[in-house]
DNA sequence: TTATATTTTTAGATTTATCTAAATTATATT
DNA sequence: AATATAATTTAGATAAATCTAAAAATATAA
């Protein structure tokens, strides 16, 4: 089965949102898509038709296993591209994901198997997300927010919640990425932010929001 | 000015039908699009409307400046491309051209000068053909029909005129690619075929129409 | 529990790219 | 030059993806 670059998003979208909620709804899912709830009933139809979503009117709807495979093979593809975008074009790694959303609709199956062989066969995306294999498998790894880690610990940042450019961008000045070793030194309690230190730069003070959305695994 | 991917086909079709007859006409241009020419004379309003065309109702059309400059973006994201899948991915080059033609409507332009920068910059593509760089200018290169050349003169074979897959698949046959030395032995006059000695091979005939479309150089 | 607000769907319009069939214009042949 | 043929355009239809506005269903609050 083949599907269109519009329906390939909305795929994409609605296993975003059911991973958070399980069963998801039209203006949800319209907010994520950026578009009307119309245009969703629209498309959910059009899914349904092809068998890839259970769904009842007005009762909210999730992807099926056909469905969740659809989404996961372009998640994958999404993925790859921005790997090869930030390890081999030099590219920053808060500026992929549009072009990567655009890449992943390229249809060729031997493409991406071709491009994984290529890149090593990568298990994360620059942004720390997990990338699927061909068979829609997930590689997992034990992760903890910032704001929860005991403090002078020596931890390794492995994936990033919020991928905003806005956050990207924040991150970049911080010089942290994914990889980067650091250690967390005190909390202050008036406004939840953290003191921490970088590798060998001078300690700095992170926003509680900030914390929460980097999430770091054990040093090896 | 951007346009939708139908437009950029739209554009490199007539792009490559007035590099051999000037102006091009609609019924030729349907044919090259395997399309109907109602279908070229609703997208040559659109790029009228554009202002890529010089386009007289029933007395044909040709790209303008603009338009031309437009044709050559596309072409050169189509072979940077190309070489890419050959040269990184290691696909057969007559497997390419297809998975080209999408990746050449990806819209980023600073993708495209960090591809050509990955790619050290090549100036043709794996099937011989010039790769125009940023400004549009294309490499030049001298070359010759194999069904010009004298007895015995060494050449390398510089690129491909008929690109189609059933082409590509039969000098694959005869161990032909871009690069490859060979020596025109004998002409037979019967039907104008080739006994040919490609490198270290035993000598082998092709047929009038495969010579024709072997453009080759001499050796440095 | 009834009224009000929110969510979702339907109906119908718009835009883009395509098509077929018919009309128009240009070219070739007698 | 008149007629036949070929090329091109127009008119109108279809399909996909979107939209707005209104109707219908569901959830919440007085
Ligand atoms: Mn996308
Ligand atoms: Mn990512
Ligand atoms: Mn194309
Ligand atoms: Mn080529």
């Amino acid at each position: 089965m083949s599907f269109t670059t519009s329906e390939e998003n909305y795929i994409k979208g609605i296993f975003h949102l059911q991973q958070e909620t399980g069963l998801v709804n039209t203006n949800s899912l319209a907010a994520e898509m950026q578009t009307r709830p119309a245009s969703v009933t629209d498309m959910l139809k059009k899914l349904k038709s092809k068998k890839l979503l259970q769904y009842e009117k007005y009762k909210g709807f999730k992807l099926n296993e056909a469905g969740k495979k659809a989404a996961l093979d372009v998640i994958r593809k999404h993925r790859l591209w921005e790997f090869f975008l930030v390890e081999k074009l030099k590219f920053d790694w808060d500026k992929v994901h549009p072009i990567a959303e655009e890449l992943e609709h390229i249809s060729s199956e031997e493409l991406v198997q071709r491009l994984d062989n290529f890149l090593g066969n990568p298990s994360f995306d620059p942004h720390g997300d997990p990338i699927p294999d061909k068979n829609g498998k997930i590689p997992v790894i034990k992760q903890q927010s910032l704001s929860e880690i005991p403090f002078k610990k020596n931890v390794t940042v492995s994936s990033v919640g919020n991928q905003t450019a806005q956050m990207l961008d924040m991150l970049k000045h911080y010089n942290i990425a994914i990889g980067t070793q650091l250690t967390v030194l005190k909390k202050f309690e008036f406004d939840g932010s953290l003191e921490i230190k970088v590798s060998k730069q001078n300690a700095c003070i992170i926003s509680e929001q900030v914390a929460k959305n980097v999430f770091v695994h054990d040093v090896q």
